[in-house]
This record gives structure tokens, sequence and C-alpha cells, in this order.
DNA sequence: CGATTCATAGCAAACGTTTGCCAAAAACCG
DNA sequence: CGGTTTTTGGCAAACGTTTGCTATGAATCG
């Protein structure tokens, strides 16, 4: 029963199942079947029940159900510890669309950051581990692996997002980033461009790799040699990505033979980049055409819009959460490993043809 | 026992107690003691049942502890469902911060989205009322309420955060906004503006209301009446930020005795105002200087870059996390209610004299 | 109407910890 | 060296559910 002692400094607990039975008139097992299994109780006991249990402002104890069962009703989603910052909503975007996704399947959403400690990691290997979690959903590229414990073999369904790990056997959903970006370079192309300026990500970064391939194929297809597209960056972090712009456009302005556009890998790059460009005079886009990676919202009000390669966040989500689901269901319909969804390029002003 | 049957299909549960304690040589309640009371248990007994645990890969059963104890590890974030998109990264900033904080305490950090319908709202009371959560952060104005039960009577320890609700109660942990305000207005009095543009968020709105009042004081304390400034905006959420700037700036050119300088409760607001003006020909700051609330990095790349007012989120998500332990903890040290941080104008080159 | 099924409800044993209480052993003291 | 205190370890009872099994009564059927 509720034993709310009235004793100061006793936690209150509130009633308990048991109250609802006696309340009820009926066993307390069949209060939990009522509130479980609709079906298996007479519906006149039902109604009995729930009415007591409305009345007693009844909630369920999560934790013990849990204990019960062996299954915990939380996910968590593995951030890297850097991810914040500048201009784009990706990461809010991602959180929304993800914890709407999972309260409809009846679990919530947990937060782990990933940093490069190991305190970071061992704390999400004892989340883990220690059943707080049913599953994961990682934003990061490494696995938490500490003293024999690693994050694989926790037994845990386990989605990666926006990072392609379909190879280490995790089902992903990504985006079509090399194409996406081909294409823009191909819009380019057609508008003249022959000489290019990449803003790179960090170098070995699954991103970098295949947004700088997509560049590559489409001036391959136009006939063109890898050397007309130069790189700038490539040491730093997303998260450095207005100093990343800064930075190439001092490179920019060192360069000989001026290329006409730039591809920049975040919008954060294209913003910085394009401030300093043009405060060193130049315009955009008659001296020079941006295009770039995030589709932040703010690109639209740039001067001039920008250009940019707008994540479909919502359903990313959306498709990362449906198939862990199925992963915990274990409704084995053998799901494809990788999930690509579809970028989208947002043409705005930031595009021109070449002025030579 | 572990009961890893090796049967296909079952649950693997890991390495439990009994399992430590049988390797070690001791019984189960020593081992309990030995991992959480380390003066209980002789240091000889405690490196061995270490050394059993960490060799078995043991982690303790979160859910299990917390039937046991009573209490949950995890606190629950409390964010309007309509918070994101836009420019800021308060969002982000506050979660890492919070997140941050609460491991350091041994805590983890849950999402609640707080919609505007009842769904929302009961998920969350099951969250509190189920003792899935120990306490909760929360963002949003209203504490949700349905058919009885109010997140208030939980026996939850609560702290807003961004918003004051000292005045029902609840530890609160806000920047100086009205101050904040005050003190650019008087900068831009001091540039010699005389004629201003409010653009407003939601009317009943906490922050607005203080923000606007900001304003106000200002220019009762310059001699200057009320109509010296002009509100634009009021009805949209600061979700919509770039809307009411877009809106705002057509209210501009419609107004006849135009104001030289305009004051942007958003970064959001701003950006777009300031692009839709410059469109119709107007030079910022020469025709018109602007400042405007949120302190996002991006601001900094604006052409031309925006003076704003930024709120430290990091030290606000620091208080508000201590003010939730303490009260976690009982520490009834007679802790503040209204916990005010102070936010700083940064000043860009968006502000200058007015022209004429 | 007796025998067999079916629906419904109850008992009690889990789930994996923590912890109050007691016993044994060790340490100390006069 | 006996008695007293202190340390250490073990037993078993919680914590609040779910669920397999059983018991009861009702319903069905031959």
């Amino acid at each position: 029963m509720s034993k709310n002692k009235d004793v100061l400094g006793e936690e209150q607990s509130g009633p308990l199942m048991a109250d609802v039975a006696k309340l009820a008139g009926v066993a307390i097992s069949t209060v939990s079947r009522a509130l479980a299994n609709p079906g298996r109780v007479n519906e006149k006991t039902r109604q009995k029940i729930d009415a007591a249990a409305k009345q007693l402002g009844y909630t369920p104890n999560a934790m013990a159900r849990g204990l019960r069962v062996g299954k915990s009703n939380i996910i968590m989603i593995v951030l890297p510890g850097s991810l914040y910052y500048g201009a784009s909503q990706v990461i809010p975007q991602v959180l929304q669309s993800i914890n709407k996704s999972l309260i409809q399947g009846g679990y919530n959403l947990m937060i782990a950051n990933l940093d490069r400690d190991e305190a970071s990691e061992r704390h999400i290997l004892d989340l883990a581990f220690g059943g707080t979690v049913r599953g994961a959903i990682i934003l990061s590229s490494k696995l938490p692996e500490v003293d024999g414990r690693s994050l694989a073999s926790a037994g845990l369904p386990i989605v990666s997002m926006l990072l392609d790990m379909s190879e280490v056997g995790l089902p992903s959903v990504v985006t079509n980033d090399r194409e996406a970006i081909r294409e823009a370079t191909n819009d380019l192309l057609g508008l003249g461009h022959r000489r290019f300026l990449y803003l790179a990500g960090p170098q070995e970064n699954y991103h970098d790799v295949e947004r700088f391939a997509g560049v590559i194929e489409a001036l391959r297809a136009a006939g063109l040699p890898e050397s007309a597209v130069v790189r700038s960056g490539g040491l730093l972090d997303y998260q450095q990505g207005f100093n990343i712009g800064l930075a190439a456009a001092d490179d920019f302005a060192a360069l000989g033979d001026k290329p006409t556009a730039v591809i920049a890998t975040s919008d954060d790059m294209a913003i910085s980049f394009m401030s300093r460009i043009q405060s060193m005079g130049l315009k955009i886009p008659e001296d020079l055409s941006i295009v770039s990676f995030d589709g932040s919202p703010v690109c639209a009000f740039c001067s001039p819009p920008l250009s940019t390669i707008e994540q479909p966040m919502e359903e990313m989500g959306q498709t990362a959460v449906a198939l862990l689901l199925s992963a915990i269901d274990r409704t084995d319909e053998p799901r494809q490993l990788r999930n690509v969804i579809r970028s989208r390029l947002i043409v705005r002003e930031s595009m021109a043809t070449p002025k030579v």
C-alpha cells in the first residue's frame, strides 16, 4: 500500500498498484493485466479498475516494470561532444525529430555526449551495459570501447545517423552527400566555372571524403583534371567552421590563378568566407560563386542569399527511429543496412556565371 | 547467476552481482558494499571484488538499484516544442552545458518536449510520477497539468531556466534581459538616436515584457516619451523570428516618421529584417542602426556584423544544475529563488550615429 | 445432467539490487 | 587472559511491478 506515513522527511511515493487493487476490490495482478493487456480481463472489471486508478492518480512505476520485464524504454542518442555552435540547426532538428518519433513508439530519449576522454566512453558503456537504455542512435564515428566492454557487444540495437557505418554492420541513415555535391558542382560547371576552391572539413572525416569525391566525380565527367579544384582547410573540426572559412578567404587571396567558384562543406565556412571575401572588396556572385552544405535556415538571409544543400533531418530522424525500433522488435525484415535520404540543393543568388 | 543459457532467442543479461560474489568468494551483499561504500569493507576484499568485477565486465543494473533505493538518476529537461530553428544556438548550448554538469554529478539527461497537446503533457507527467526522473529543468512557461496530476505536485525538484518563475516559487535562472536591453538602448541614445523600432516577440511572453520594459526605462530616463518607440510584431512565436523580421521591414517601409534605430528581440528577426531592408536600398548602419538579442555566433559574419546581446548559456546551465542538485540533496541552504546571470552586449558595426 | 471447456481472477515467484540486522572474528584494553 | 568494542561479512527482506500457474465459476455440449 501507499506508505505515505506523513512522516516529515520521508520521500513520498505515490499510490501503488496495490492501492488501486484494493479500491477496485480486485487482485493486484488483475490490475496489472487490466492496465497493460486490455483483452485479458473482463470489460466491467477493467472499467472499475480504470476508475480507481484515475481516482487515485495512479502512475505505474517505470523502474519496477523495467526491472521485471528486463527492458527499458529509453533510447540514447550519442552525440560527439563538439557538434555544436555555428549557424546550422542540424542538432536541434535531429533531436526534435527523433524524440517525436520515439515518443510515438512509447520510448524516451536520453542524451549522451561522447567526448575524447575515457570517462565519457565509460559513462556511455555503463548506460548500455547497466540496462538503462534499450537502444542507441549514434552520430559519432567511433563506438565507445573501454577495458573489454564495447558498445557493439552490449547486445543493444544501434543505428548510425549521418555517418555511413554500414560497412561495420550498423544500419545507417545517411544522405547522398556525394551525389548532391556532384550535382551542385555540375550546376557550377554548367554556369561556366572551371576553377574551384573547396573548403574542407577534417581530412579523414567521412563527410569530407564523400563530398570531395563528389566534386572530383563531377570534374572528371566534365573532362577536367583534379587540379581544377584547390583544397583549403582539412585540419580543423567542423565546429571550427567559421575559422575555416576565414582562413580559406586568406588562402584565396594568396592564390595566383583564382578560382571562380567556391564549394564549402558547411554553411559556417561559407558564411564567414563570404564575409571576409566581401570585406576584401570582391562581389558575390559576380566575382565568385559559392555553394555550401547544411541547409541552415539563415542562409536565406545572407547577402547574397546563399545556395546550400539541405539535409532532410526530419526524415532522417524518422528513418533512424524506424530502423531502431524494428531492430528492437526483432521484426526481422531484412532491412537494408544503408538507407539514403536524398538531400536537396536550394539554389539562391550566390551562384552566377563567372565574369571572364 | 548469469543466466546465459545459450538458448537462441533469449535476451542475454550480463554478469550479475551474484557472479562477481561467487568469483570473489564473498557474499553478494559484500560486493554491493564494496562497489558503493568503499569504507565499509576491508581493503583487501575490496580489491579482490574489484578484480572479479573487472574480469567479468560487470556493470550494475541501474533499474534494479533505482527500484531498491527509490530514486532515479535521470533529470529531464522540458523544452517547448517549438523552440527550434533560426540562427540561434541557445538550445544546443543549453543542452550541452546542462548535460556536462549533470554527468559530473552522476546524473543523466532526458529530453521531454512539451507541445500544446494533452498527450505531451500526459507523457511528461508519467515520467515524473512514474519515478523515471528525479528532477526537472524547464524552459517552458507552463507546467504540465492534466486530470489532477500536476508537475508541481509530483514531489520533484524543478528549476526554471530562461524564464523567471520565481513568483510561483520555482528557483529560476535568468538573464538580466531588461537591464541589458536598457543599456543597449542607452548606447543608441548616446549615439544620438531618438526614434526607435522595436521588433517584438509574442505579446504576453516573459521575455518580450522584460525587454520592452527595458527599452521604455531607457527612454524615460532620457526624458523621451513612450511614443519614441514603435512596436512591430507581437503576434508570432520566436520560432517565427525570420518572418517577424520580414514583416517588420515592411512595417518600417510604411512608416511615416522613420525610426533611426531598431531593437530586435532575437537575432533571427534582426537578420531577416536587415536582409530585406538592405534589398530596399537602405544602408546599415548609415541609414539605420540595429541591435538584437541572442548572441548567435553567426552575427559576427553578417554584413554588417551585428551587435547582439549574448546570453551566457554555459553559465546558466551550470547554475541551473547546481540549483537542482542542491534541491535534490536537500542541502537546505536557503538558495535564492531568482538567479540572474548577466548578459553582455557585443558591440559590432551595426550601430552608428544617425545620419540626420 | 454430468463432463468438458473456457473465461476470469488470484497466488506467489521472479527481476537485481541495497541495507537493516545479526553473528563472527578481530582488535583492543585493563 | 577475559571482557568489551570495533570491524567485517552474511542472511534475508525489501523495492513495485509482471506473469506462469492454478483455482474458481460459468458456459457449452453430448
